[in-house]
DNA sequence: ATCCGTGCAAAGTGTTTGCAGCGTT
DNA sequence: AACGCTGCAAACACTTTGCACGGAT
């Protein structure tokens, strides 16, 4: 979830800096990854998807190369690499402020995930914080339930049967 | 997290009975997984490090019996599969009455986890319903953070610099 | 000339599956 | 006899690694 204020180009220069600054190159490799996490933003992508996806921007590109970004930008917290528990792991843009406050909405019915931007959870931080001595830096909210469209699947049929 | 009041050959029967019902038999393989997660309800672990255990009580156990327990186990919301994206699933027994509401502690300097019983989502829950339509069955919420001991551990070594 | 980064293939790791044999009903 | 369950090994899916080559400084 990257500032949406700025252009995909900014962004690629923020990026850029960010791993230069650090001693590495954005090779045209590593420039293709990232312009295809940042059109797919709302998406949460395997390597795999985003592998076949930079594939058609860059023909030559290997997997192993689309791996080895993805480490290198989550190491440099560019991304978050999740693990939704399907075998596979998958990546998020994170904000550029660093600040990480998204949650998922992952629907047991169709399998969607959502994002969604709420947080709500400073209290409990605080909680946490006095009554366990733990200082929390980062957290992950995942939802399961059943999203709005299957919700109206259901309501469809039952109308049909009543 | 089993009801704790419960002994742990009352557990057993309570499981046997849900397996039952649904057509399945507790043979001694299962048995003794369940019995090895009962005796372990704090810990979160691998498919192998169960294997492990239950192999000291059942050395001809194969690895594969212990998976389609877990996964069996799994199916009957008997255990609750997470991962924590290290590369293998953890195993975690859910609390009797199905309800599932302990959070994650997992401190990025040790990687010890650790559980804690609080809730304090059902406002965000009913936002999410009222907000985004999508009606939450369950959650699941991690911390990353720094835990007592390693805050500790930060606090000594700076007065032993200053 | 050096060194980082790449593509490919091979190896590694966690997990699932096919199958013959066993035990219980 | 039927059928669920098991152990073993093979297969699988995702990910990492070794290595020689290529491109930029």
């Amino acid at each position: 979830m990257v500032n949406s204020r700025n252009s995909i180009s900014e962004q690629i220069d923020l990026i850029k800096r960010q791993l230069v600054d650090k001693g590495y190159k954005l090779t045209q490799q590593r420039e293709v990854t990232v312009r295809v996490l940042l059109e797919h933003e709302k998406d949460h992508f395997s390597a795999e998807e985003v592998f076949l996806l930079v594939k058609e921007k860059f023909p030559e590109i290997g997997l192993a190369t689309v791996y080895r970004t993805l480490e290198l930008l989550s190491d440099l917290q560019v991304v978050e690499k999740i693990n939704f528990g399907d075998g596979a792991a998958r990546f998020d843009l994170r904000s550029t402020d660093g600040s990480h406050h998204h949650h998922h909405l992952i629907c047991t019915e169709c399998g969607s995930v959502e994002e969604i931007m709420e947080d709500g959870l400073l209290r409990l931080e605080q909680q946490v914080l006095h009554q366990y001595g733990f200082a929390v830096t980062d957290h992950r909210l995942d939802f399961q339930g059943v999203c709005r469209e299957c919700r109206q699947k259901h309501k469809l049929s039952e109308q049909a049967v009543g």
